[in-house]
DNA sequence: GTCTATAGATTGATAGAC
DNA sequence: GTCTATCAATCTATAGAC
């Protein structure tokens, strides 16, 4: 990994990298201070506390995430806008997969980034969550928006639960994905991840077009509920 | 939550609820003693360390879960096999979305302990991934080998792939579910997760029998890989 | 089996010199 | 901006009385 002159930067990358491997709560600002070479006493400096690191670190790789997820998903709208027509249920789906899975592929120590929000999705420590879902819930009302605009006749609390399931699955393959040599011994992370995103789509193209679901469960107890 | 007279058993219900809230690593054997109100020395006495309750916690509530998905699972296919077919996509999708998402629902503590299997997958600590791993590998192997058996014109390493994309979805909607009033803030979460299955299981079984992917990044670039 | 006491190391944060 | 030194709190684990 590249060690950038500058101090911060430096504590973010290595934040980053020891969040990622030990949490946020367990990580050490001495074990992060000595992966960056740094003083102890700079984060402190710089970033006022522990909690300030932790929110520096989420927006320098969340800020140009989203972005990018945003804008990839209003292009697609824009685009079928002008032809006249709704978007295709698989370009939005290809906008948010691929931009969710094949994002920042070149940027030193995106993986360890990923690792570590995978991570914080499932961490309940309210710092954690407050820096989190504050950056994620934009994110996902346009994604909903636009499923919502693309499948007219599926109703939105169905659509709001098969966003989550793709959201729970496109997690999941960021962090196999990632990590060398666990689940996929054989290949690269980078060409795997790249190879995986149309079959993520594939999948989610059926998924999310299948009739609803209809148990006993469902119609003997209560109705399903959306969040919103 | 009932406080066994049991010191183990007092211990064990302890620790699943701090190590779900603070990670395994965060959490101190201070906060479980205080709360299963029983001396700091007694987890070194009961369980030889720190380890050794975690390895204890997951023992006692992944051994009857997987088991009882095992059964689930081994149920369908010998039905089919004694009414002289293969069994049906639906019947061993809705056994493993029923068998993951609706198990113990009653027992105390289940959702703690869920919140911390959510969290453990995601956790690269050696203790942790490797006692958690040990526990589900063998569940992972059967679910997919039921997943072949039912669908023989798809390819071993397409159906890993999307097995894996319906374990990550189970596990945002066991995340989601649990807990109270953070995603879906009106209803109660045993009857939403009882409802969601189906919706899963619907959603799963359009995904699973889809086309696979094709697209300029998988012709280009490396065909998908498969672990096994 | 349960308890107190404590060893020995580590934690986040800060004061103050340079 | 960077450094050393340090505070007060916390950590896992153990020794040894009861």
């Amino acid at each position: 990994m590249r060690k950038p002159a500058n101090t911060q930067e430096r504590l973010l990358d290595a934040a980053e990298a020891v969040f990622a491997r030990e949490g946020y709560r367990a990580a050490s600002l001495r074990s992060i201070t000595a992966r960056a070479a740094v003083n102890l006493a700079a984060v402190n400096y710089h970033f006022g506390s522990k909690r300030g690191l932790l929110e520096a670190v989420f927006a320098r790789r969340l800020q140009p995430f989203n972005r990018a997820r945003l804008e990839r998903i209003a292009a697609v709208r824009e685009i079928a806008r002008r032809a006249g027509r709704r978007p295709l249920v698989h370009e939005v789906l290809a906008a948010i997969v691929e931009g969710t899975l094949v994002h920042g592929q070149s940027a030193p120590g995106i993986e360890q980034f990923f690792a570590f929000i995978g991570r914080s999705s499932f961490d309940p420590d309210r710092t954690v969550q407050t820096a989190f879902t504050g950056y994620m819930k934009p994110t996902f009302e346009a994604m909903l928006a636009a499923l919502v605009e693309t499948l007219p006749g599926v109703p939105r609390e169905v659509l709001y639960w098969r966003l989550q399931f793709v959201i729970g699955a496109m997690a999941r393959v960021q962090h196999l994905a990632r990590q060398r040599g666990a689940a996929t011994p054989r290949a690269g992370h980078t060409i795997r991840l790249a190879a995986l995103a149309p079959e993520l789509t594939a999948f989610i193209e059926g998924g999310i077009q299948s009739p609803p679901g209809a148990s006993p469960a469902r119609r003997t107890t209560e109705p399903m509920r959306s969040a919103s």
